[in-house]
RNA sequence: GGGCGAUUAGCUCAGCGGGAGAGCACUACAUUGACAUUGUAGGGGUCACUGGUUCAAUCCCAGUAUCGCCCA
């Protein structure tokens, strides 16, 4: 059923997005599996948050990975790209607590955790599709068959499994340390989830009185309320002004504890007044100085980091209730009163320091002591590290193993263990007298500690990163040795951002050589970050934000793809200008009115078209630079330089095939001669099948929606075969008589437009000093080189008219005699620019030539190209001069 | 303080040991053309600076300056 229907004059990609796309879902295209016989590909997707929604840094990852995924697919593998989702512990449960409050209802605690928990999947069930379809919206070709989401039975197996292995393993362990905790959302929360804030703040300088009544010691600190639990003030040990003090007691102010003066490097003799006041219980650096001297650490916040005086090391000290229970910021307010009051604060500075934040709630984290779950990281991440080391897994660009490598290098034990609800709760159950016992089920737990045992679950649920660094396994099936499993694991690519390199990326490589005995991905392609056009960081504060749904609904998916992928050089940033957005849907509309070209002029019913057996010059150029074009394009795509690709496929699409051969074809598709006729639609229609093909993997909807209109098709383009050209499609020959046709129209062009002849006019080309090979081209292309370069006529000349503009090319001059209209003067000084252009070449390249050492040293080809570029400027100097010197 | 990276046309950025590039913007011209979401032509650069290596440096090395990111 070939469809007759004329394409309309522009493309309108909404009109056909949806359409095509769910053509290809419901017919299967996207299935993993569709070639049994063939080497698997496989992609996981770095799972969305399941209540987000698409922005910028979701569209470039998910391009790219789609570019790869068509790519491959076209290539005849069996790709697996795998969907999913994830439950993003914090985020989620902050989001529906956030609504709660907006609407009036209840609070999470009021609720309490079985109803809050329903309703946070209620909420998931709600808005879990939107990423999802944003993602289809994209044109991603994922296997939605396949989809998981790290909640789901499958995978929560996989996590208990996981859990209780490493338990048992000793790899697992629980332990009282000081963690990063929340007094906003109350939870412990990782190192990497603690973001590093610049704030301006103040450096005050307290006098602590020594025990002897010698004297004080000033102390420098930027939290005056923490002084209530210190321990200690430390010195340098070898900081002069203090070696006398150093053990000796001073007496806490306020609340009168005797405390040690004790050395230690920590302290810095630069900063402040070079002693520093130790609270182990609130600080991590002061926490390592009290077990190195054995100082005492001393708990003074409770969970909402108010003032808690309950330790019994308060139980003497005076007027403690004025304190108890005091906001941490009022309690600095105070204690800076209380010691100004008493004489003892000695100045206070302005001083801009780090302050620590939860990077989702925005608190103040503050340092407390509690018991947590935590991995052994520096055990697991062994492995990961030879693993990277070895190869078997490599960074693209390879400069990120460095950063993977320093992180790997000083790795923490990763605290697992989250005071949440929404989330994997952890497999642990405590007998009344805190024994624990971990096991999968509640059933096997009660069989470890024995019949009758009264046991109670942990409350706790497991960080978000701990499911997702099972991702690659655990989507496909595992702990179940699972088809699936066996063909697409390790997976090939993973494609995901810098930032979450440590998030994820390095807890994958643990997990995924721990359980499988076998890295996760081959390579990991880290991909820039998306910023607005001034470079900034996209984010809803600053209102920086380009939603790409609204560039899609301006542009069409394929443009904003391609605007991603032509941008995403290694290594660099990308600064998304909607210009560029714009750019690349006229490239769309470009290749659509090329298409419309080839139906016009009856190409697509066109018979077969074997490039091997090309007779025209014009159509054997076409082989060779779709052939190129293809190379370029698959060399590029094999290596992840999605930048190069895309030009590549632009260029050709635009510049090799647009702009000059379907140029150069319209005199033969308008032309008489039936059988070149019939061999140039023949080629038009095999290259816009080639360039369909090779640009589908970036604008998967315009090329597929052209393939299907423009000829009876018995596929989707999605599923056809990716092409591949020998380098024997070149014909070198073929290429020297275009390239010499695309010079001429060039030069006489250039000469026209700035010697202003009016581009309407007809003018006729004298050629003079023509060899017989340039006199057999004029001839032969005489048709395509009046039309291009607007010629009345050519003519050849023994010498060149009165009173005509000249150019030269090779070894013939083109003249254009234009005695009326000619500026004599204008003509003499752009000969003369010519010249003097020429003449800098020639300079450079008989320097270089003259130089012994280059002539003694460099490679002989080198040579030789600069002798021959050095023949050629000199022959046209002499030409260009010649031609001035006519004009008298 | 440690690490990584950047500095190339007005802007956004490729490139790279041997002839400085693209897109956008700009200027002029063009409505015969598949496409004005177009075409043709053109202007515009001490490849941050200073040294070094080399026959040859925008490219490699060292240092300087400026800017950015990550970690402490």
């Amino acid at each position: 059923m070939a469809d007759s229907s004329k394409l309309d004059k522009t493309f309108d990609p909404t009109a056909i997005e949806t359409r095509l796309y769910e053509a290809w879902e419901s017919e299967g295209c996207f299935k993993a599996g569709r070639a049994p016989e063939a080497e698997p590909y496989t992609i996981v997707i770095p799972p969305p948050n399941v209540t987000g929604s698409l922005h910028m840094g979701h569209a470039l990852n998910n391009t790219l990975q789609d570019i790869l995924c068509r790519f491959e697919r076209m290539r005849g593998r069996d790709v697996l790209w795998q969907p999913g989702t994830d439950h993003a512990g914090i985020a989620t449960q902050m989001v529906v607590e956030r609504q709660l409050a907006e609407q009036g209802n209840e609070s999470r605690r009021e609720m309490g955790r079985e109803k809050f928990l329903e309703r946070v999947w209620q909420w998931k069930e709600e808005s879990g599709s939107t990423i999802t379809r944003q993602l289809r919206r994209l044109g991603a070709s994922c296997d939605w068959s396949r989809e998981r989401f790290t909640m789901d039975a499958g995978l929560s197996k996989a996590v208990l499994k996981v859990f209780v292995t490493l338990y048992e393993q000793g790899l697992i362990y629980k332990d009282k340390r000081l963690v990063n905790w929340d007094p906003g959302l109350l939870t412990a929360i990782s190192d990497l989830e603690v973001e590093q804030r610049e704030t301006n703040s103040h450096l005050w300088h307290f006098n602590y009185p020594l025990e002897d009544g010698s004297g004080h010691i000033t102390v420098a600190t930027t939290r005056p309320e923490t002084m209530l639990g210190d321990t200690g003030v430390a010195v340098h040990p070898e900081d002069e002004r203090y070696k006398d003090l150093i053990g000796k007691n001073v007496v806490l102010p306020i609340v009168g504890r005797l405390i040690p003066i004790i050395a230690d490097e920590y302290a810095d003799p630069e900063k402040g007044s070079g002693a520093v006041k130790i609270t182990p219980a609130h600080d991590f650096n002061d926490f390592e100085v009290g077990k190195r001297c054995g100082l005492a650490a001393i708990n003074m916040l409770d969970q909402h980091a108010a003032i808690d005086l309950s330790d019994e090391a308060f139980d003497t000290m005076d007027r403690k209730d004025e304190w108890h229970g005091l906001d941490r910021y009022e309690a600095r307010k105070n204690i800076v009163a209380t010691l100004e009051g008493l004489g003892l604060v000695d100045k206070i500075e302005p001083d801009t320091h780090m302050v620590p934040y939860g990077d989702r709630s925005n608190q103040v984290i503050e340092p407390w002591l509690t018991d947590q779950w935590y991995v052994d990281a520096e055990a697991m991440a062994k492995p990961a590290i030879e693993a990277v080391k070895s190869g078997a897994t490599k960074f693209v660009p390879p400069n990120w193993d460095k950063t993977y490598f320093e992180w790997m290098n000083n790795i923490q034990p990763w605290c697992i263990s989250r005071q949440l609800w929404w989330g994997h709760q952890i497999p642990a159950w405590y007998d009344e007298d805190g024994n624990v016992f971990v096991a999968e089920s509640e059933e096997a737990a009660q069989a470890q500690a024995g019949e009758g045992v009264a046991l109670t679950r942990d409350e706790d649920v497991l960080d978000t990163w701990f499911s997702s660094a099972l991702w690659p396994f655990s989507t496909l099936g595992w702990p179940d040795e699972t088809p699936e499993l066996a063909r697409h694991y390790k997976t090939d690519v993973l494609v995901t951002g810098f930032d979450i390199i440590f998030f994820w990326v390095a807890r994958m490589m643990m997990s995924g050589l721990h359980f499988k005995d076998e890295v996760p991905f081959h390579t990991v392609y880290v991909h820039a970050l998306v910023r607005d056009e001034k470079g900034q960081k996209m984010s809803k504060s600053k209102g920086n934000v380009v939603d790409p749904l609204e560039i899609m609904d301006k542009y069409g998916a394929d443009a904003l793809r391609f605007t991603l992928s032509a941008m995403a050089a290694m290594g660099r940033d990308i600064k998304l200008a909607e210009s560029r957005v714009e750019g690349y849907r006229n490239f769309a509309t470009k290749l659509w009115n090329a298409a419309r070209f080839c139906e016009m002029n009856d190409c697509f019913e066109a018979g077969e078209f074997d490039p091997t057996k090309a007779s025209l010059p014009l159509t054997q150029w076409l082989v060779g630079e779709v052939a190129r074009a293809q190379n370029a394009v698959t060399t590029a795509l094999e290596a992840y330089r999605f930048n190069d690709a895309s030009n590549g496929v632009y260029q050709f699409i635009w510049n090799s095939f647009c702009d000059w051969y379907v140029e150069l074809a319209k005199p033969a598709l308008q032309g008489a001669d039936g059988v070149a006729k019939a061999e140039v639609q023949a080629a038009t229609k095999w290259a816009m099948d080639q360039a369909l093909r090779l640009l589908h993997p970036f604008m998967p909807f315009v090329t597929e929606e052209v393939w299907a209109k423009t000829a009876q098709r018995d596929n989707h383009l999605m599923l056809d075969v990716w092409p591949n050209f020998p380098e024997s499609f070149i014909n070198e020959a073929a290429d020297a008589e275009v390239s010499w046709l695309i010079a001429a129209i060039g030069e006489i062009r250039s000469v026209r437009s700035e010697m202003n002849v009016p581009a309407g006019a007809q003018v006729p080309l004298v050629v003079v000093g023509a060899d017989a090979a340039t006199q057999k081209r004029l001839s032969e292309t005489n048709a395509v080189l009046k039309r291009l370069a607007r010629l009345a006529d050519i003519s050849e000349a023994d010498a060149v008219p009165e009173g005509a503009v000249q150019t030269v090319l090779g070894e013939a001059t083109f003249a254009l005699p234009l005695a009326d209209v000619i500026d004599v003067d204008a003509e003499k000084a752009r000969l003369a620019k010519d010249i003097s252009k020429v003449e800098g070449e020639i300079k450079k390249i008989s320097g270089k030539l003259g130089n012994q050492g280059f002539m003694d040293k460099a490679p002989e080809a080198v040579i030789e190209e600069n002798k021959a570029r050095l023949a050629e400027e000199e022959a046209r100097r002499d030409k260009l001069q010649s031609a001035l010197a006519r004009l008298g």
